[in-house]
DNA sequence: ATACAGATCAAGAAATTGTATTGATCTATG
DNA sequence: CATAGATCAATACAATTTCTTGATCTGTAT
Protein backbone atom coordinates (compact mmCIF):
# COMPACT_ATOMS: atom_id res chain seq x y z
CA UNK A 1 0.00 0.00 0.00
CA UNK A 2 2.48 2.51 0.64
CA UNK A 3 5.27 0.93 -1.88
CA UNK A 4 4.66 3.69 -4.70
CA UNK A 5 5.63 6.40 -1.94
CA UNK A 6 8.47 4.83 -0.60
CA UNK A 7 9.99 4.52 -3.86
CA UNK A 8 8.90 8.30 -4.72
CA UNK A 9 10.71 9.87 -1.59
CA UNK A 10 13.57 7.37 -2.01
CA UNK A 11 14.11 8.42 -5.34
CA UNK A 12 15.30 12.14 -3.85
CA UNK A 13 16.34 10.94 -0.01
CA UNK A 14 16.73 9.03 2.08
CA UNK A 15 14.95 8.52 5.15
CA UNK A 16 15.71 6.24 8.77
CA UNK A 17 13.33 3.21 9.20
CA UNK A 18 11.73 5.48 12.04
CA UNK A 19 11.44 8.43 9.63
CA UNK A 20 9.68 6.42 7.17
CA UNK A 21 7.00 5.52 9.67
CA UNK A 22 6.52 8.56 11.04
CA UNK A 23 5.87 9.55 7.35
CA UNK A 24 3.47 6.61 6.60
CA UNK A 25 1.39 7.53 9.88
CA UNK A 26 1.14 11.33 8.10
CA UNK A 27 -1.38 9.63 5.30
CA UNK A 28 -4.61 8.53 5.09
CA UNK A 29 -5.16 5.89 2.40
CA UNK A 30 -8.28 6.19 0.13
CA UNK A 31 -9.62 4.45 -2.52
CA UNK A 32 -11.75 5.74 -5.13
CA UNK A 33 -13.85 4.75 -8.23
CA UNK A 34 -13.90 5.55 -11.89
CA UNK A 35 -15.63 9.21 -12.80
CA UNK A 36 -15.18 10.47 -8.62
CA UNK A 37 -14.46 13.37 -7.89
CA UNK A 38 -11.06 14.08 -5.66
CA UNK A 39 -12.13 17.81 -5.91
CA UNK A 40 -14.49 20.07 -7.34
CA UNK A 41 -14.67 23.39 -8.00
CA UNK A 42 -15.88 25.41 -5.52
CA UNK A 43 -14.44 23.37 -2.61
CA UNK A 44 -10.79 24.23 -0.79
CA UNK A 45 -7.98 21.58 -1.52
CA UNK A 46 -7.32 20.41 1.60
CA UNK A 47 -5.12 17.57 0.82
CA UNK A 48 -2.66 16.38 -1.25
CA UNK A 49 -2.73 12.85 -2.82
CA UNK A 50 -0.13 10.78 -3.93
CA UNK A 51 -1.09 8.61 -6.45
CA UNK A 52 -0.31 4.35 -5.31
CA UNK A 53 -1.98 2.88 -8.20
CA UNK A 54 -4.55 4.15 -10.66
CA UNK A 55 -5.18 7.37 -12.90
CA UNK A 56 -6.78 10.89 -12.57
CA UNK A 57 -7.25 14.22 -14.43
CA UNK A 58 -7.56 17.44 -13.58
CA UNK A 59 -9.39 19.94 -15.11
CA UNK A 60 -11.23 23.20 -15.35
CA UNK A 61 -14.10 24.71 -16.91
CA UNK A 62 -14.63 27.71 -19.37
CA UNK A 63 -17.59 29.54 -19.37
CA UNK A 64 -19.18 27.30 -22.20
CA UNK A 65 -18.96 24.23 -20.05
CA UNK A 66 -15.86 22.78 -21.81
CA UNK A 67 -13.17 20.91 -20.20
CA UNK A 68 -9.89 22.19 -20.47
CA UNK A 69 -7.23 19.35 -19.01
CA UNK A 70 -4.62 20.64 -17.12
CA UNK A 71 -3.60 17.80 -15.76
CA UNK A 72 -2.83 13.35 -15.43
CA UNK A 73 -1.64 12.02 -13.08
CA UNK A 74 -0.21 7.82 -12.20
CA UNK A 75 1.02 6.00 -9.91
CA UNK A 76 4.04 7.63 -8.42
CA UNK A 77 2.80 11.24 -9.22
CA UNK A 78 0.98 13.98 -6.84
CA UNK A 79 -2.22 15.32 -7.71
CA UNK A 80 -3.98 18.68 -6.04
CA UNK A 81 -4.84 22.40 -6.85
CA UNK A 82 -1.90 23.41 -5.15
CA UNK A 83 -3.34 27.13 -5.43
CA UNK A 84 -6.04 26.67 -3.72
CA UNK A 85 -4.01 24.22 -1.15
CA UNK A 86 -1.65 27.21 -0.34
CA UNK A 87 -4.07 29.76 -0.56
CA UNK A 88 -7.00 28.04 1.22
CA UNK A 89 -8.84 29.68 -1.50
CA UNK A 90 -12.05 27.70 -3.10
CA UNK A 91 -10.80 25.87 -6.15
CA UNK A 92 -11.52 26.36 -10.24
CA UNK A 93 -10.59 22.95 -10.57
CA UNK A 94 -11.85 19.44 -10.63
CA UNK A 95 -9.94 16.40 -10.03
CA UNK A 96 -11.63 13.23 -11.56
CA UNK A 97 -11.06 9.66 -11.48
CA UNK A 98 -9.89 8.13 -14.70
CA UNK A 99 -8.81 4.72 -13.03
CA UNK A 100 -9.81 2.97 -10.06
CA UNK A 101 -7.28 4.36 -7.45
CA UNK A 102 -5.17 4.11 -4.51
CA UNK A 103 -4.21 7.07 -3.16
CA UNK A 104 -2.57 8.16 0.38
CA UNK A 105 -3.88 11.91 1.40
CA UNK A 106 -1.83 14.10 3.36
CA UNK A 107 -3.39 17.79 4.83
CA UNK A 108 -1.72 20.87 4.87
CA UNK A 109 -0.82 20.43 8.98
CA UNK A 110 0.50 16.64 8.81
CA UNK A 111 2.81 17.92 6.01
CA UNK A 112 4.21 20.80 7.60
CA UNK A 113 4.30 18.82 10.95
CA UNK A 114 6.40 15.95 8.75
CA UNK A 115 8.61 18.25 7.26
CA UNK A 116 9.32 19.65 10.73
CA UNK A 117 10.05 16.08 12.15
CA UNK A 118 11.81 14.89 9.43
CA UNK A 119 13.99 17.47 7.28
CA UNK A 120 14.38 14.95 4.72
CA UNK A 121 10.77 14.88 3.41
CA UNK A 122 11.37 18.41 3.52
CA UNK A 123 13.60 18.23 1.28
CA UNK A 124 11.74 15.75 -1.35
CA UNK A 125 8.78 17.92 -1.02
CA UNK A 126 10.88 21.04 -2.41
CA UNK A 127 12.66 19.09 -5.05
CA UNK A 128 8.41 17.97 -6.08
CA UNK A 129 7.92 21.59 -6.60
CA UNK A 130 10.93 22.19 -8.51
CA UNK A 131 10.35 18.99 -10.62
CA UNK A 132 6.58 20.25 -11.20
CA UNK A 133 7.80 23.59 -12.07
CA UNK A 134 9.92 22.62 -14.64
CA UNK A 135 7.68 19.75 -15.88
CA UNK A 136 4.95 22.94 -16.32
CA UNK A 137 7.45 24.94 -18.09
CA UNK A 138 8.68 22.36 -20.72
CA UNK A 139 4.44 22.07 -21.29
CA UNK A 140 4.23 25.46 -22.40
CA UNK A 141 6.65 25.41 -24.53
CA UNK A 142 5.36 22.19 -25.96
CA UNK A 143 2.07 23.56 -26.16
CA UNK A 144 2.01 26.58 -27.39
CA UNK A 145 3.06 28.24 -31.02
CA UNK A 146 3.00 24.43 -32.35
CA UNK A 147 1.06 22.90 -34.95
CA UNK A 148 -1.40 20.44 -33.92
CA UNK A 149 0.88 17.36 -35.01
CA UNK A 150 3.71 18.67 -33.29
CA UNK A 151 2.01 19.48 -30.86
CA UNK A 152 0.63 15.50 -30.65
CA UNK A 153 4.34 13.73 -31.54
CA UNK A 154 5.94 15.83 -28.38
CA UNK A 155 3.68 14.70 -26.50
CA UNK A 156 4.25 11.24 -27.02
CA UNK A 157 7.29 11.68 -26.45
CA UNK A 158 7.20 13.07 -23.21
CA UNK A 159 4.23 11.35 -22.01
CA UNK A 160 4.46 7.62 -23.48
CA UNK A 161 2.45 5.75 -21.14
CA UNK A 162 -0.27 8.77 -21.04
CA UNK A 163 -1.95 7.94 -24.50
CA UNK A 164 -2.07 3.92 -23.49
CA UNK A 165 -4.58 4.80 -20.68
CA UNK A 166 -6.61 7.92 -20.98
CA UNK A 167 -9.24 8.06 -23.50
CA UNK A 168 -7.86 10.71 -26.43
CA UNK A 169 -10.36 13.18 -26.14
CA UNK A 170 -8.84 14.33 -23.01
CA UNK A 171 -5.32 14.28 -24.63
CA UNK A 172 -7.22 16.61 -27.28
CA UNK A 173 -8.34 18.82 -24.85
CA UNK A 174 -4.57 18.74 -22.78
CA UNK A 175 -2.93 19.69 -26.19
CA UNK A 176 -5.29 22.43 -26.89
CA UNK A 177 -7.48 20.31 -30.05
CA UNK A 178 -10.48 19.49 -30.83
CA UNK A 179 -10.98 15.84 -30.75
CA UNK A 180 -11.75 15.40 -34.33
CA UNK A 181 -8.39 17.50 -35.14
CA UNK A 182 -6.37 14.96 -33.25
CA UNK A 183 -8.24 12.29 -34.55
CA UNK A 184 -6.97 13.32 -37.95
CA UNK A 185 -3.42 14.06 -36.86
CA UNK A 186 -3.37 10.82 -35.93
CA UNK A 187 -4.45 9.06 -38.75
CA UNK A 188 -2.36 11.34 -40.81
CA UNK A 189 0.86 10.01 -38.79
CA UNK A 190 -0.25 6.29 -39.09
CA UNK A 191 -0.38 6.56 -42.62
CA UNK A 192 2.92 8.52 -43.33
CA UNK B 1 -34.28 27.00 -9.71
CA UNK B 2 -35.82 27.29 -6.54
CA UNK B 3 -39.47 26.32 -8.05
CA UNK B 4 -39.66 23.02 -6.61
CA UNK B 5 -38.49 24.25 -3.09
CA UNK B 6 -41.05 27.06 -3.35
CA UNK B 7 -43.81 24.43 -3.78
CA UNK B 8 -42.81 22.03 -1.36
CA UNK B 9 -42.98 24.79 1.35
CA UNK B 10 -46.19 25.93 0.25
CA UNK B 11 -47.46 22.91 -0.39
CA UNK B 12 -47.39 22.80 3.95
CA UNK B 13 -47.07 26.44 5.11
CA UNK B 14 -47.37 29.80 3.32
CA UNK B 15 -44.01 32.28 3.82
CA UNK B 16 -44.55 36.13 3.07
CA UNK B 17 -42.33 37.49 0.34
CA UNK B 18 -39.59 38.50 2.36
CA UNK B 19 -39.84 34.91 4.35
CA UNK B 20 -39.03 33.40 1.19
CA UNK B 21 -36.31 35.69 0.10
CA UNK B 22 -34.77 34.60 3.74
CA UNK B 23 -35.26 31.02 2.51
CA UNK B 24 -34.01 31.14 -0.84
CA UNK B 25 -30.61 32.72 0.47
CA UNK B 26 -30.61 30.18 2.95
CA UNK B 27 -29.68 27.42 0.31
CA UNK B 28 -27.17 26.74 -2.00
CA UNK B 29 -27.51 25.21 -5.30
CA UNK B 30 -25.27 22.73 -6.41
CA UNK B 31 -25.50 20.92 -9.73
CA UNK B 32 -24.07 16.99 -9.66
CA UNK B 33 -23.51 14.17 -12.51
CA UNK B 34 -24.69 10.76 -12.37
CA UNK B 35 -22.32 8.68 -10.36
CA UNK B 36 -20.77 11.06 -8.00
CA UNK B 37 -21.71 10.78 -4.11
CA UNK B 38 -23.54 13.68 -2.41
CA UNK B 39 -21.92 11.91 0.98
CA UNK B 40 -19.52 8.87 1.29
CA UNK B 41 -19.91 6.41 4.68
CA UNK B 42 -17.08 7.60 6.86
CA UNK B 43 -17.89 11.61 6.33
CA UNK B 44 -19.93 13.65 8.52
CA UNK B 45 -23.33 14.22 7.24
CA UNK B 46 -23.06 18.49 7.17
CA UNK B 47 -26.10 19.56 4.54
CA UNK B 48 -29.63 18.26 3.73
CA UNK B 49 -30.34 17.96 0.34
CA UNK B 50 -33.37 19.58 -1.42
CA UNK B 51 -33.69 17.83 -4.65
CA UNK B 52 -34.93 20.38 -7.69
CA UNK B 53 -34.33 18.37 -10.63
CA UNK B 54 -32.93 14.56 -11.00
CA UNK B 55 -32.65 11.52 -8.46
CA UNK B 56 -30.26 10.13 -5.85
CA UNK B 57 -30.47 7.09 -3.49
CA UNK B 58 -28.99 6.23 -0.35
CA UNK B 59 -27.43 2.91 0.37
CA UNK B 60 -25.03 1.00 3.16
CA UNK B 61 -22.44 -1.70 2.34
CA UNK B 62 -22.56 -4.83 4.35
CA UNK B 63 -19.60 -6.90 5.79
CA UNK B 64 -19.27 -8.53 2.15
CA UNK B 65 -19.88 -5.25 0.47
CA UNK B 66 -23.47 -5.38 -0.56
CA UNK B 67 -25.11 -1.96 -1.48
CA UNK B 68 -28.36 -2.08 0.87
CA UNK B 69 -30.52 0.68 -0.84
CA UNK B 70 -32.48 2.67 1.76
CA UNK B 71 -33.87 5.42 0.07
CA UNK B 72 -34.40 6.99 -3.69
CA UNK B 73 -35.19 10.62 -3.73
CA UNK B 74 -36.65 12.08 -6.71
CA UNK B 75 -37.21 16.14 -7.54
CA UNK B 76 -39.74 17.68 -4.60
CA UNK B 77 -37.99 15.58 -1.84
CA UNK B 78 -35.01 15.48 0.83
CA UNK B 79 -31.92 13.82 0.86
CA UNK B 80 -29.47 13.49 3.96
CA UNK B 81 -28.72 10.93 6.53
CA UNK B 82 -30.30 12.59 9.27
CA UNK B 83 -28.54 10.74 12.20
CA UNK B 84 -25.01 12.11 10.89
CA UNK B 85 -26.21 15.13 10.53
CA UNK B 86 -28.04 15.41 13.77
CA UNK B 87 -25.56 13.83 16.14
CA UNK B 88 -22.25 14.69 13.88
CA UNK B 89 -21.16 11.16 13.88
CA UNK B 90 -19.94 9.45 10.62
CA UNK B 91 -21.86 8.55 8.20
CA UNK B 92 -22.62 4.79 7.56
CA UNK B 93 -24.38 5.97 4.26
CA UNK B 94 -23.67 6.60 0.76
CA UNK B 95 -25.61 8.95 -1.20
CA UNK B 96 -25.01 8.80 -5.12
CA UNK B 97 -26.70 10.41 -7.55
CA UNK B 98 -28.78 8.72 -10.57
CA UNK B 99 -29.53 11.27 -12.66
CA UNK B 100 -27.90 14.53 -13.48
CA UNK B 101 -29.31 16.67 -10.59
CA UNK B 102 -29.86 20.22 -9.47
CA UNK B 103 -29.83 20.41 -5.32
CA UNK B 104 -29.98 23.02 -3.21
CA UNK B 105 -28.06 22.59 0.39
CA UNK B 106 -28.54 24.01 3.59
CA UNK B 107 -26.13 23.03 6.61
CA UNK B 108 -27.39 22.96 10.14
CA UNK B 109 -26.77 26.26 11.12
CA UNK B 110 -28.04 28.09 8.59
CA UNK B 111 -30.94 25.88 9.13
CA UNK B 112 -31.26 26.61 12.71
CA UNK B 113 -30.82 30.46 11.88
CA UNK B 114 -33.63 30.20 9.14
CA UNK B 115 -35.86 28.47 11.52
CA UNK B 116 -35.62 30.95 14.18
CA UNK B 117 -36.47 33.86 12.34
CA UNK B 118 -39.07 32.08 10.03
CA UNK B 119 -41.00 30.27 12.14
CA UNK B 120 -43.58 28.68 9.05
CA UNK B 121 -40.24 27.20 7.87
CA UNK B 122 -39.79 25.80 11.86
CA UNK B 123 -43.18 23.97 10.60
CA UNK B 124 -42.21 22.93 7.62
CA UNK B 125 -39.44 21.22 9.06
CA UNK B 126 -41.35 19.47 11.70
CA UNK B 127 -44.09 18.21 9.04
CA UNK B 128 -41.13 16.85 6.76
CA UNK B 129 -40.22 14.82 9.50
CA UNK B 130 -43.40 13.77 10.70
CA UNK B 131 -44.22 12.73 7.12
CA UNK B 132 -40.82 11.08 6.51
CA UNK B 133 -41.51 9.04 9.37
CA UNK B 134 -44.87 7.77 8.45
CA UNK B 135 -43.16 7.12 5.07
CA UNK B 136 -40.38 4.96 7.01
CA UNK B 137 -42.97 3.29 8.52
CA UNK B 138 -45.47 1.69 6.03
CA UNK B 139 -41.95 1.01 3.94
CA UNK B 140 -41.12 -0.97 7.01
CA UNK B 141 -44.78 -2.81 7.00
CA UNK B 142 -44.15 -3.03 3.36
CA UNK B 143 -41.32 -5.25 3.57
CA UNK B 144 -41.24 -7.56 6.34
CA UNK B 145 -43.03 -10.81 5.95
CA UNK B 146 -44.24 -10.46 2.41
CA UNK B 147 -43.57 -12.37 -0.28
CA UNK B 148 -41.40 -10.92 -2.89
CA UNK B 149 -44.30 -10.51 -5.61
CA UNK B 150 -45.79 -8.69 -2.69
CA UNK B 151 -43.20 -6.54 -1.96
CA UNK B 152 -42.83 -5.93 -5.47
CA UNK B 153 -46.90 -4.90 -6.25
CA UNK B 154 -47.00 -2.69 -3.28
CA UNK B 155 -43.84 -1.12 -4.18
CA UNK B 156 -45.44 -0.38 -7.44
CA UNK B 157 -48.52 1.06 -6.01
CA UNK B 158 -46.79 3.35 -3.79
CA UNK B 159 -43.96 4.52 -5.55
CA UNK B 160 -45.38 3.96 -9.36
CA UNK B 161 -42.25 6.82 -10.69
CA UNK B 162 -39.73 4.82 -9.29
CA UNK B 163 -39.60 1.97 -11.53
CA UNK B 164 -39.64 4.29 -14.57
CA UNK B 165 -36.20 6.11 -13.05
CA UNK B 166 -33.77 3.72 -11.10
CA UNK B 167 -32.24 0.49 -12.59
CA UNK B 168 -34.07 -2.93 -11.43
CA UNK B 169 -31.51 -3.74 -9.04
CA UNK B 170 -31.31 -1.17 -6.96
CA UNK B 171 -35.16 -1.58 -6.94
CA UNK B 172 -34.39 -5.48 -6.16
CA UNK B 173 -32.31 -4.18 -3.05
CA UNK B 174 -34.30 -1.84 -2.03
CA UNK B 175 -36.75 -4.60 -1.58
CA UNK B 176 -34.54 -7.12 0.06
CA UNK B 177 -34.38 -9.41 -2.75
CA UNK B 178 -31.57 -10.68 -5.11
CA UNK B 179 -32.14 -8.96 -9.10
CA UNK B 180 -32.45 -12.36 -10.10
CA UNK B 181 -35.34 -12.98 -8.27
CA UNK B 182 -37.27 -9.60 -8.92
CA UNK B 183 -36.39 -10.32 -12.27
CA UNK B 184 -38.56 -13.43 -12.23
CA UNK B 185 -41.35 -12.24 -9.98
CA UNK B 186 -41.74 -9.13 -12.94
CA UNK B 187 -42.20 -12.03 -15.63
CA UNK B 188 -44.11 -13.63 -13.96
CA UNK B 189 -46.53 -10.51 -13.20
CA UNK B 190 -46.58 -9.88 -17.06
CA UNK B 191 -47.63 -13.53 -17.89
CA UNK B 192 -50.61 -13.63 -15.69
C1' DA C 1 -38.52 -36.81 3.65
C1' DT C 2 -40.06 -33.36 0.34
C1' DA C 3 -42.05 -29.17 -1.59
C1' DC C 4 -41.41 -24.41 -2.10
C1' DA C 5 -39.55 -19.62 -1.91
C1' DG C 6 -35.77 -17.51 -2.66
C1' DA C 7 -30.51 -17.35 -2.77
C1' DT C 8 -26.33 -18.13 -5.33
C1' DC C 9 -23.43 -18.92 -9.34
C1' DA C 10 -22.39 -18.53 -14.10
C1' DA C 11 -23.33 -17.18 -18.69
C1' DG C 12 -25.37 -14.48 -22.20
C1' DA C 13 -28.38 -11.10 -24.27
C1' DA C 14 -29.92 -6.55 -24.55
C1' DA C 15 -29.53 -1.80 -23.81
C1' DT C 16 -27.12 2.24 -22.80
C1' DT C 17 -23.33 5.20 -22.73
C1' DG C 18 -18.81 6.57 -23.92
C1' DT C 19 -15.26 7.02 -27.40
C1' DA C 20 -13.40 7.57 -32.03
C1' DT C 21 -13.78 8.50 -36.88
C1' DT C 22 -15.34 10.81 -40.97
C1' DG C 23 -17.29 14.19 -44.13
C1' DA C 24 -19.00 18.70 -44.92
C1' DT C 25 -18.73 23.28 -44.11
C1' DC C 26 -16.96 27.60 -41.89
C1' DT C 27 -13.46 31.10 -40.18
C1' DA C 28 -9.39 33.45 -39.27
C1' DT C 29 -4.64 34.36 -40.52
C1' DG C 30 -0.25 34.75 -43.12
C1' DC D 1 -6.91 32.95 -51.41
C1' DA D 2 -4.77 28.85 -49.38
C1' DT D 3 -4.25 26.55 -45.19
C1' DA D 4 -4.75 24.96 -40.29
C1' DG D 5 -7.91 24.08 -37.42
C1' DA D 6 -12.80 24.70 -35.51
C1' DT D 7 -17.57 23.41 -35.66
C1' DC D 8 -21.53 20.55 -36.66
C1' DA D 9 -23.72 16.28 -37.63
C1' DA D 10 -23.79 11.57 -38.46
C1' DT D 11 -22.18 7.15 -37.77
C1' DA D 12 -19.29 3.39 -36.29
C1' DC D 13 -17.26 1.02 -32.72
C1' DA D 14 -16.22 -0.30 -27.95
C1' DA D 15 -17.00 -0.86 -23.27
C1' DT D 16 -19.87 -1.04 -19.51
C1' DT D 17 -24.25 -1.64 -17.25
C1' DT D 18 -28.33 -3.75 -16.77
C1' DC D 19 -31.42 -7.58 -17.28
C1' DT D 20 -32.59 -12.32 -18.04
C1' DT D 21 -32.20 -17.24 -17.87
C1' DG D 22 -30.87 -21.85 -16.44
C1' DA D 23 -28.87 -24.78 -13.03
C1' DT D 24 -28.16 -25.79 -8.50
C1' DC D 25 -28.34 -25.17 -3.48
C1' DT D 26 -30.44 -24.05 1.30
C1' DG D 27 -33.63 -23.48 4.91
C1' DT D 28 -38.21 -23.73 6.59
C1' DA D 29 -42.84 -25.52 6.90
C1' DT D 30 -45.52 -29.42 6.07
Amino acid sequence: MYEQLYNSIHEHVTLSEEEWELCKASFIPKRMRKRQFLLQSGDVCRRLAFIEKGALFSYSLDENGNQNVIQFGFEGWWIADLYSFLTDEPSELNIEVLEESELLMIDRDQNNELMEKVPAFANYNRILFQNAFVALQRRIKNTIGLSAEEKYTRFLEDYPQTKERVPQHLIASFLGMTPETLSRVRRSLTKS
